[in-house]
DNA sequence: TGTACATCAGTGAACGCGCGTTCACTGATGTAC
DNA sequence: TGTACATCAGTGAACGCGCGTTCACTGATGTAC
């Protein structure tokens, strides 16, 4: 019976979620999660591959619900409105699971190793999104190009909301994150639009 | 003689900076270091506090390199270029010394305690020039607001460089990165100067 | 210049401990007859 | 329905090891007379 596995696997995967969000990555130790889960220490070792592999399996759930806000966040707007919101949400979901946000950037695999696929498609459902409304917001976009430029601006956002958060460099109220996304976006929307007609209508 | 002891302490942050450079944070070790520095092991709690210190020490003259770099690369230039040599420089500094650069974010202090003035000032070297270039650009801005700017111009470029450099995400070419941070350093510029005329001139 | 003594940077073996992983065992569950 | 046997998920004590840090010692350097 699989049945029982997977439930182990469950309670395994739910602990140590619970200790990442208190205790964040590098706090999180496999004598701990096995309590939690109720099960013994070798326990983590049947049901998974190892801790490596039970990271990875929070940090997918991770991605899956910040795509799923994401999602509902761009739901309905026109291709610049879901731009901004993309990034909003981003910088609040990051802000509201700080640590297990921090974990998708800060868990390595071993050795050079990638990540396996059930792992990559949780990314690209960011990814994805981030894809869709560029390319709505601009139809001339297409194939690499347009992976790149959506690469780009998430980056950007993604640069901007890391340090914020780890407060490095300078440290100013963070409640001028949200503000100061906004207008950066629409700087970028802007401009790209006004090199876009430039290239267009010369 | 406080000579000798200083030149112990040079001869561990060389030995440091060398095997951070090679292996990188994660695979920097006491006893490496210390091997590498001809001294025995304890030497290194005689010159430093402790490997956290020796590391900062390494990570401020990286940040030195990275300013002396950013400042001669945007040397002369007005502005507007300015702005776009910073990021180009950032890009190709990250790129030549990643391990180096790489620890300037991995490495966290233990506790809360957060970095000594010496070390803040090396990261306000960088920082400030980032300012400065964006004063010109946009003398109507300063105090906090043009802090707050400068601020999120660079840590955008940091995500795009970052997330380029790391490969996560997407996979792509990464002689695409210089071209396409041009690029989107001119959209910003762009469209905040599109912005600015039209909060003066309503 | 020489002797006795103090200081203290530098030594390196030993400590300590955290923690992921293993593995010989056990007991619950399933199968054969 | 009952008995004997096989399987294998799950157990948890023990392993192993990497590695930062300590600390009793030593030997070079400086000071006093």
């Amino acid at each position: 019976m699989t049945a029982k596995r997977d439930a182990l696997r469950e309670k395994l995967i739910k602990a140590a979620e619970k200790r990442m969000r208190e205790d964040g990555l590098p706090g999180l130790r496999a004598r701990d999660i096995t309590k939690d889960a109720g099960c013994a220490l070798g326990g983590l070792y049947t049901a998974f591959g190892g801790l490596d592999e039970l990271i990875l399996h929070v940090n997918a759930r991770t991605l899956e619900r910040l795509s799923i806000e994401i999602a509902a966040a761009r739901e309905g707007l026109d291709p610049s409105d879901a731009l901004h919101a993309i990034a909003k949400a981003y910088a609040r979901f990051a802000k509201k699971n700080r640590t297990l946000w921090d974990a998708l950037f800060d868990h390595t695999l071993t050795e050079g190793a990638d990540a396996p696929d059930w792992f990559r498609m949780r990314q690209q459902g960011v990814m994805a999104q981030v894809v869709e409304s560029l390319a709505a917001f601009q139809p001339d976009l297409s194939g690499q190009t347009l992976q790149l430029r959506a690469r780009t601006y998430f980056s950007a956002i993604h640069g901007i909301v890391a340090i914020s958060l780890q407060g490095r460099f300078v440290g100013l109220a963070d409640d001028a994150l949200e503000p100061e996304i906004a207008r950066f976006v629409g700087y970028i929307l802007e401009g790209s639009v006004a090199a876009s007609t430039r290239d267009t209508t010369p």
